[in-house]
Formats: C-alpha cells, sequence, structure tokens
DNA sequence: GTGGTCTAGACCACC
DNA sequence: GTGGTCTAGACCACA
C-alpha cells in the first residue's frame, strides 16, 4: 500500500513540515518499515500539485534526522530506527513536548489519567513490537 | 515567586511564541492562578533585553485564547479557565498533538506505557483540583 | 429609581466610554428623563472603586454631546433631546453604525428580517412616545 | 472589481481595525465571496501610504477570527463562513452592538420601525442566499 | 512573489 | 504606572 499524503494548504503548518510529520507518523505507525522507500519526489509533487523543491526540503530534513536514507538513483528508503543517548536523555529529549501537552489539555479540561489513557490507546493501536 | 521567562533566541520558535508557551504552562502548572497578574510588558522586555512590542504581541494574543484579561491601567490578568465544546470536540483537538508525540517516542523507542506514565507524573504533579 | 452602573473592567472598552453607554441607554431607555440628574461624579467613583477623573470625563463627553447639561452647584442634568439636522442626515448618521450590525449578522449567520425584528422588539420595549 | 480601503486618519479608530471593518463589510456585502483573494499586504500598504505592518495586523487578526485564511506563498484568502454556536448563543452575541443602535437611534430621533427598515433594506441588498 | 518576525523609538489612551 | 498604535527598515521562511 502506497504512502498517500494530505495536506491542508490552509493550516498554518508549512507543506513541507506537513510531509515531514506524516512519513513520522506512518513510520512510527508501522505503514512504513525499515527499508521501504518512499515515493519519488516528483510523484509526491505531482500529486500534491507543489513544488517538488518542497518535498525535496522534507526528504532532506528526515535524511538529517536519520529517518530515511537516501540511496542514489533509487531514491529515499527509511532507515533503521536507532536509539541515540542513554534512556534518560531520551525521555528527557520527550520532555518538552510532553509540557506542551500538558498546557493544552489543561486548557483543554481535561484530566491526567484521562489524556495518558488516550495516548496510551493510540500508541498501542500503532505498536508492533 | 515572580515568573521568570528564558529564551533561546536560536531555537527558530518565534520569541512571542516561547513567552507564550511559558505563560501557558504556567497557568497549567499552578505557577499563575486566576487572578494573578503577568510580569508588565515593559518588565520582561527589560528582563529579556528584547523589545516590548515582542513581548506585547504574546499577550495580546493570549488575551485573544482567552488565557489572560487586560486591565487597563493594570496590566494583563490571569483569566478563569473555561472549557469549550462537548467533551469529545476537546479531545479531538488534542489529537494531532498526541500523534506527534507517538511520532516522538518511538523515534526515540520509548514505549506507550513508558511515555503515558512520564504524561500522567508531569500533570498529576501539578493538579490542583 | 436611583441609576446604578456596572462595569466590566476586563471588557476591553474604556471605563469611562462604558459610563458613556449606560448613561445614553438609560436616557434612551426612559429611565432617565429630561431635567433628572446623574449621581454625583464622587458617588459614582466611590460605587465603582473607580478614578473619579475616569466619571468626570464621560460626564464632559456626554455634556459635550448635548446629553446632559452641567448645573453649577447641582451637578449633571439630562438635557432635552435636540434632533440635529435633517431626517436624511440624521438618517445618515446612523448608517456605519447598522453597516457593522450588518456585518457582525453575517457573520452570525442571521438573516435581515430577523434581526430586523430583533432590534424593533428592542426599541418597542423602551419606547415613550 | 478589487476591493479598494479608505481610511479616515483622524477617525480616531485604529487603522488596522478600519480595515478589518472594510473586510468584513465587503464578505458580507458579497464584494468578496470565499475563495476570493484579499489585495497583499504590500499593494494594501502602498495604496494607503501605511506600513505594511498594520496591514498585516488586521489580515493577522482577521484570520484568527476565521474571516479569512493564509494561504502560504499565495495571500489572504476568503474563508467559508461558519456560524458557531447554537443561534440563541449567536443572538446574544448579537445584542449589545444592537443596544448601542437603539441609544443612537434614539438620540437622533429616528423611531424603532424607521430603523428596523433601514436596516433591513440595507441587508437585503447584499443577501444571497 | 507571499506573509512573518523583530528592532528602535515615538506618541497616544487609559487609570 | 499600564498596554496600544504606528513608523521605517531589516531580515527570514515559504512556495
Amino acid at each position: 500500500m502506497a504512502l498517500r499524503f494530505h495536506i491542508l494548504p490552509t493550516s498554518g503548518v508549512p507543506i513541507y513540515r506537513q510531509v515531514m510529520e506524516q512519513v513520522r507518523a506512518a513510520v512510527a505507525g508501522g505503514h512504513l518499515r525499515e527499508g521501504d522507500f518512499l515515493p519519488s519526489v516528483r510523484e509526491v509533487a505531482a500529486e500534491l500539485a507543489v513544488n517538488p523543491m518542497t518535498i525535496s526540503k522534507a526528504y532532506s530534513l528526515l535524511e538529517r534526522d536519520g529517518v530515511v536514507q537516501m540511496v542514489r538513483g533509487q531514491g529515499m528508503r527509511v532507515a533503521a530506527r536507532r536509539a541515540v543517548g542513554t534512556l534518560r536523555q531520551r525521555r528527557e529529549a520527550l520532555r518538552p513536548l510532553l509540557a506542551q501537552v500538558a498546557a493544552a489539555a489543561y486548557q483543554l479540561s481535561l484530566s491526567g489519567p484521562e489524556v495518558a489513557q488516550m495516548l496510551e490507546a493510540l500508541m498501542k493501536e500503532t505498536d508492533r513490537e
């Protein structure tokens, strides 16, 4: 099943970031596995009616982040996941994002356990280890 | 205990957004309660060595979002929290952020229950109801 | 029945304007009639816990607009209403405000007849001629 | 027919608010329809001999209010109208403005039916549903 | 080309 | 004292 992108041009989030997020989500969700290839820049650009440079930028940044690897002549391949740093460091890296969740949850009057459960359910859904 | 801001000018995130996030976090974390006043625009601007307009923009947007209210001649006061929409709608509003957490957690090789527990701990720590 | 003011310090509308509006509304609604006196500046300032200068400013502007007249040693008295200009001019003067209503109604998906009826009902309620 | 702005620098109303009002009026009046683009910030700024930031502020606030949407690299596009809240809530939201109309009408010696008719005529003129 | 961010500094409105 | 508005001009991000 090919990965299909969908963008909201009006969301305020740059298109290249929307693309990056969707690749990351596909990888995290198991729809893309190690070794799979992303659709080509041209393909995606045509499908989304968007400038190829925009897609290219997204792919380059994903490569920089170690999510995918360029294989010359073939395209972008999903890289092996590698945990970097100690457990403690990796937890620390997640903290700012969790703080944002906490703030948003507060504003929405959603309780801690409630949100934690939503999150766990979301992650279990796509767990495959 | 006065609220103290800290910004990372290199993070790419606009200063006014960093300020907004910190106010939101302080409110969600109970360090600022309903009725408390934010430090004045000039004060913060001086402390951060930043243009007052930048802080003013952050405060205005927080006011539009209902987080604080302007009291003429006195300053910006933390507003009462009001949940808007049905439970379902509010949960839905949180979903995109949770998806981001899930993707980041995967990249960091952190498990669902592990992350859910971190989040719950973070939110319990600052729970006041 | 004495006129009682109520202000929302957080509404964004300057206090002196809120006071002015309430005097105008009281006059339009028949709660204050020609010759009646407004409560004194001090009285109102004390009641609202507000700087007397603020009330004084409101009263001065109302006097400038011909809504009230200062009677030395007694206070501010409601003036006789006098229509200024031709009917056409007076209608024209109301137009910008009506345009604002039209725009707001559109945004709220309220129909013309619906809004017109609301307005007429509101005005009939306080009509006394 | 391009939207043309006109501002009264002496009116006391901030320029950015005058611009906002005119956009809203143009949308409500059908001169701008869903999907149409506003003139660019630079264009308007040049036309009005005003700082681009002033126009930018107006546009940003209109975006926050859901009147227009930013399309990256293209400009500001008129958004679909979406009524929010119950009928009752929306009527309630209009009330303060109607009260202002009632007070102004009284001051101008214009009767309820007279004003209601003016308003309805104004709204019918631009009705398109 | 589009809008967004930020600065330095002036002036205003309100309390 | 508080925040709000505006300017002139620089630089950035995005498509």
